[in-house]
DNA sequence: AGCACGCCGACT
DNA sequence: GTCGGCGTGCTC
């Protein structure tokens, strides 16, 4: 057989032996490129490759055997098999789906499976010490005799941990090994250790026991099915799905837990290891790249049994999950509002079904989405309505602002700081929660009204005064705070409006001079570590009050924490947003239930100026079922997801005539059947961000509407001009 | 996503 | 006279 060679040595013409294959590449590429492929042990759809493209090469996955049949281009060659294990046909299928449903390319959705491409090359040796089998005599320094007592207690350490045990400098190690007295050993990273589900395992009570035992039939059965488990605060939930979690172990499957703000969830990671004896393997975007690339591995070689992540490690190369929980599945923090448009949680029950396995949906305040389709009999309800150790739920009072008088500057009522004076005198903590980071939300210029905006995003600069600067918290976009106007040049003429945390904290200080206050935002606490240690402060009693934003709703327990005050319950409330009323109350439940656990009874005081509100009613009330019905009942009469579907169109770019101009067509040639309706143009949520012009169409339909085809079809008819990007965000969430 | 090619301003 | 800015276009 002929090889004709040509100018370039990898590429080869098709007449030749051997097949034609597709490759998906992880880029942003209309469809599958065909490479041709000399061996038959290479052409496994699945298996990763090494391919040339254009002058360089890159990773990829053999989608399928066979090309697309392209002509008048000369096929390039595979160039190597990667040693990964190949991507599984569920998870081939399940990124076709999540292309398919987001309206992306595959290869957007292949590059998050592909976030990590090294960890497809085999791992780095590491050069670990032992002792050599024969010991030649060598000069005997206290340094080189504790390095061959650690040896000898823990064999198999790189030269960096014996030194660091030894108390002395690696160069060390290294002087023995010339010696002949260690002998090096190249190890291939240790695998992570696994968990155990017999470990710590729990009493639990009546109703937690049956409950565990549904999940853990259904792990058993390895069959699709999505339980919601809908539990109050307290009532034991993690435990319950831990059981679950055991049941998969001990059949062999790997176990996936997604965790909305996985950086923040210390508590989380010790019951676990407390229940399993081992970690978890975790997985954020905060990881190392080298600890990215062994998780990775570790997953995909399955001796990561058991990974705890965000909403990214959907997409790990998993080879036999058993069980996929998703915790806090209300969160918003599931939804992927950049690149890749895609709401975890709804993308977890999708590859539950493809792996044909249970997904369990965990929440104190389930989403109207999850309790509807739990009411349709798609899910099933499993509830926990017991707090456990008969810990009661916290007392809520409203405090009516309107009735308050506020004088400006303050944001505590006479209400609030009594409550406040109460909990500190009998040496217990409390919690104040505004959702609002920094100092104040927007500067002015008392002068000329002018307000202070950032310069590329429709948004006031919020400022930070403990870093003195004016942040915009939508692109990276920071300043000095001027001393004149900008606008008027008027001197010492710009002001504070509003309170964030740190203003509320400087007011707190103020008021309770001796009283230890603690600020917790995502910016004042941005590594786990410092999280960590704010944490154990509230733990052991060094702080007496902590003035958060919503980083201090998620699941910590502070046994003295018995006040919660909420400072301003209507930020939100306001606005077009669909589900404002949905998500201020899920976020004050939250943050309600941090208020006493143990044995003492907690309160909540919230001030509001809509203390008539239904999600102030209901939390006042801690009538859940109602405000629920009522807010399905809106939704409904709206046929409004989850009873309506809503996809959004945005067109952004930085000509604003032109992307008016595209937007404008679009409205002109929007589809209008019976079951749609297409709304706006409008300017989207953020009508400038980074320097780009954003404006959104609204796609309403009814709920069997496949809303894809719709708008494939709408947009296959429009000329999009360059410069103009269109992103399309089915499901839409924040409508701001 | 890279990376090259291509046409207009400040340097040796 | 060149070096280089990033705009647009292609990669089997």
């Amino acid at each position: 057989m002929a090889v004709r060679k040509t100018s370039s040595s990898e590429e080869i013409s098709q007449d030749v032996g051997g097949q034609t294959v597709s490759v998906l590449l992880p880029l942003p590429l209309a469809r599958t490129y065909d490479y041709f492929c000399r061996d038959e042990s290479v052409a496994q759809p699945g298996a990763f490759v090494r391919v040339p493209l254009g002058n360089r090469w890159t990773e990829g996955v053999i989608w399928r055997n066979g090309g697309n049949n392209v002509h008048g281009i000369r096929l390039k060659a595979v160039g190597e098999r990667l040693p990964a294990p190949p991507m599984t046909a569920t998870a081939r299928h399940f990124i076709e789906w999540v292309a398919a449903y987001t309206m992306t390319l595959p290869g957007a959705i292949l590059r998050m499976a592909m976030s990590v491409p090294e960890a497809l090359y085999p791992p780095p040796t590491v050069t670990c010490f032992e002792i050599a089998d024969d010991l030649p005599h060598f000069r005997k320094t206290a340094a080189r005799l504790a390095i061959i007592d650690q040896v000898r207690t823990a064999p198999l350490l790189s030269a960096t941990d014996l030194a660091r045990g030894a108390g002395c400098s690696p160069g060390v190690v290294f002087g023995l090994a010339d010696a002949g007295v260690l002998r090096r050993v190249e190890i291939t990273p240790t695998p992570p250790p696994r968990p155990r589900p017999e470990t710590g395992s729990v009493n639990l009570s009546g109703d937690q026991q049956a409950t565990a035992e549904r999940l853990c039939n259904a792990v058993c059965q390895s069959a699709f099915g999505v339980f919601m488990l809908d539990g109050v605060t307290g009532s034991g939930k993690t435990e319950v799905y831990f059981e679950a979690v055991a049941a998969a172990l001990l059949r062999g499957r790997q176990v996936l837990v997604l965790l909305p703000e996985i950086a923040l969830s210390q508590q989380w990671r010790q019951r676990f290891n407390a229940r399993f004896g081992a970690p978890a393997v975790e997985w954020h975007s905060d990881l190392t790249r080298a600890t990215r690339r062994e998780a990775w591995q570790a997953v995909a070689n399955g001796s990561a049994r058991v990974v705890v992540g965000a909403r990214s490690a959907l997409f790990l190369p998993f080879r036999e999950l058993g069980l996929l929980v998703v915790d806090e599945e209300h969160d918003a923090a599931y939804k992927q509002e950049e690149g890749v448009i895609y709401n975890a949680r709804d993308m977890a029950v999708v590859r539950a079904q493809f792996d044909k396995i249970p997904a369990v949906l965990v929440s104190a305040t389930p989403s109207l989405e999850t309790l509807t389709n739990a009411k349709r009999g798609r899910y099933t309800a499993l509830r926990l309505t017991r707090r456990h150790a008969g810990a009661a739920l916290p007392a809520v009072s409203i405090i009516d602002l309107r009735a308050a008088n506020m004088p400006a500057g303050r944001w505590l009522s006479e209400t609030m700081v009594k409550a406040v004076e109460e909990t500190l005198g009998k040496n217990e903590q409390a919690m104040l929660y505004l959702n609002r980071r920094g100092y104040a939300p927007l500067t002015l210029c008392r002068a000329c009204g002018h307000r202070l905006g950032c310069p590329q995003c429709s948004t006031w600069l919020v400022e930070h005064r403990l870093v003195n600067r004016l942040q915009c918290h939508h692109c990276g976009y920071s300043m000095t705070p001027p001393g004149i106007c900008p606008s008027c040049r008027a001197e010492d003429n710009l002001t504070a409006c509003g309170p964030g945390v740190e203003r509320l904290a400087e007011e707190v200080d103020t008021l309770f001079p001796t009283a230890r206050i603690a600020i917790a935002a995502s910016d004042t606490l941005q590594s786990p570590k410092a999280a960590a240690a704010m944490i154990r402060r509230l733990e052991t009693g060094e702080t007496d009050i902590v003035v958060g934003t919503q980083i201090v709703a998620k699941g910590h327990h502070f046994p003295m924490l018995t006040l919660v005050g909420v400072i301003d319950a209507d930020i939100g409330l306001g606005g077009g947003d669909l589900r404002a009323a949905e998500r201020t109350y899920q976020m004050l439940h939250q943050v309600s239930g941090r208020a006493g656990r143990a044995d003492r009874p907690g309160r909540v005081a919230i001030q509001t100026y809509l203390p008539d509100h239904p999600v102030i009613a209901a939390l006042a009330n801690g009538d859940r079922e109602s405000f629920i019905r009522l807010e399905s009942e809106s939704r409904e009469a709206a046929r409004m997801p989850p009873f309506g579907r809503l996809a959004a169109v945005i067109v952004s770019g930085t000509d604003e005539p032109a992307v008016d101009r595209a937007a404008a067509s679009l409205g002109r040639t929007a589809p209008h059947a019976g079951d749609t309706r297409v709304f706006g143009p409008a300017p989207a949520p953020l009508a400038l961000l980074r320097g780009r012009h954003r404006r959104r169409l609204l796609l309403h339909a009814a709920r069997d509407v496949a809303v894809q085809k719709r708008i494939a079809a709408w947009l296959g008819r429009a000329r999009i001009p360059h410069g103009v990007r269109i992103q399309i965000d089915i499901d839409p969430y924040s409508f701001f």
